[in-house]
DNA sequence: CATCCGTGGAG
DNA sequence: TCTCCAAGGAT
């Protein structure tokens, strides 16, 4: 085995232009990265930076975090997205703290035995916060390799056995270059290989980028339509959420009616958000954060 | 495996 | 305005 033959150039790129993330910094703790990695779960950094300092400034331990009830960890979240991250961020504290001593796991299966953590946040922890060697594969790489290897714009919609087999062929055998390997090819999709307007003057590997040599191949096959979010639950959820968020007390019923005409949908979204755990009904018909 | 789960900014 | 997309995970 040895290095893919992109490695040398992606890594001098990287050198030259990583960007300087705390959570990269050498004094980032292990938890400190687990952290970043659940705020960046389909969140762009801009929005994580700020929200990642306080939190880490709040809570810099996860037995800080295991301590505070779970609604805490909710109202902190703020308007970051996918609220349940909160919640399992602060269940991953709790087992952190009680089953492995306060320490982050280091270990690629028990990081993902974790709530919130699937296979790309176990390997990016493992990887970057413990220098192993798992292959990284996010929206990111997907797309780098997409391109570079596949030849075509745009990845599959939904994440194919084939990538992770060649995510894996081309992570390099040393444990510490591979880790290295991984986060600067997320950088080059982050910075260069962009979805709509890839930067391909600035890329170190656009002589050898099948699809770029291609002649830039335009998608095929039908538009890759997101859902639309007008009128949908999840608009519904966020602003009852929004209302006790933004109250330091439990919320009348009342008060929750308002942010949503149709009863239906709003009582359909209100009991997910129970189901969820996100929202506690109390005894005396209020709402309040998970205590 | 397809769908659901927030929010905000860029083009 | 409207569409697309941003370090995914759970079911």
């Amino acid at each position: 085995m040895s290095d893919n033959p992109y490695s040398t150039a992606v890594l001098a790129w990287y050198e030259t232009n990583a960007r300087d993330l705390p959570w990269r910094r050498p004094e980032a703790s292990a938890w400190s990265i687990l952290v970043s990695e659940i705020m960046l779960q389909q969140t762009p950094v801009v929005r994580v930076l700020p929200a990642w300092r306080a939190w880490m400034e709040r809570w810099p331990t996860p037995a800080d975090l295991a301590r505070e009830p779970s609604g805490e960890a909710v109202r902190m979240w703020n308007r970051l997205g996918y609220p349940r991250r909160a919640l399992r961020l602060h269940a991953c504290a709790v087992a952190v703290t009680e089953e492995y001593g306060g320490r982050v796991p280091d270990d690629h299966a028990t990081l993902l035995s974790l709530p919130g953590i699937g296979a790309y946040t176990a390997a990016a922890v493992a990887s970057f916060a413990f220098g192993q060697r798992h292959a990284i594969l996010d929206t990111n790489v997907r797309r780098v390799l997409a391109r570079a290897e596949t030849g075509i714009q745009y990845p599959p919609k939904t994440q194919t056995k084939a990538e992770t087999a060649l995510a894996e062929s081309l992570l390099p055998p040393t444990p510490s270059v591979a880790a290295r390997w991984g986060v600067a090819v997320m950088e080059l999709g982050a910075l260069v290989c962009t979805a709509r307007a890839p930067a391909c003057a600035d890329c170190p590997i656009a002589g050898q980028c099948a699809w770029r040599l291609a002649g830039k191949p335009a998608h095929e096959g039908p538009p890759r339509r997101g859902q639309t979010y007008a009128g949908t639950d999840r608009q519904v959820r966020g602003k009852l959420l929004a209302v006790l968020r933004d109250s330091v007390h439990p919320v009348s019923k009342d008060a929750l009616d308002v942010v949503w005409d149709d009863g239906v949908q709003r009582e359909r979204a209100l009991d997910a958000l129970v189901s969820d755990g996100l929202v506690d009904p109390l005894d005396d018909g209020r709402y309040a954060l998970p205590g």
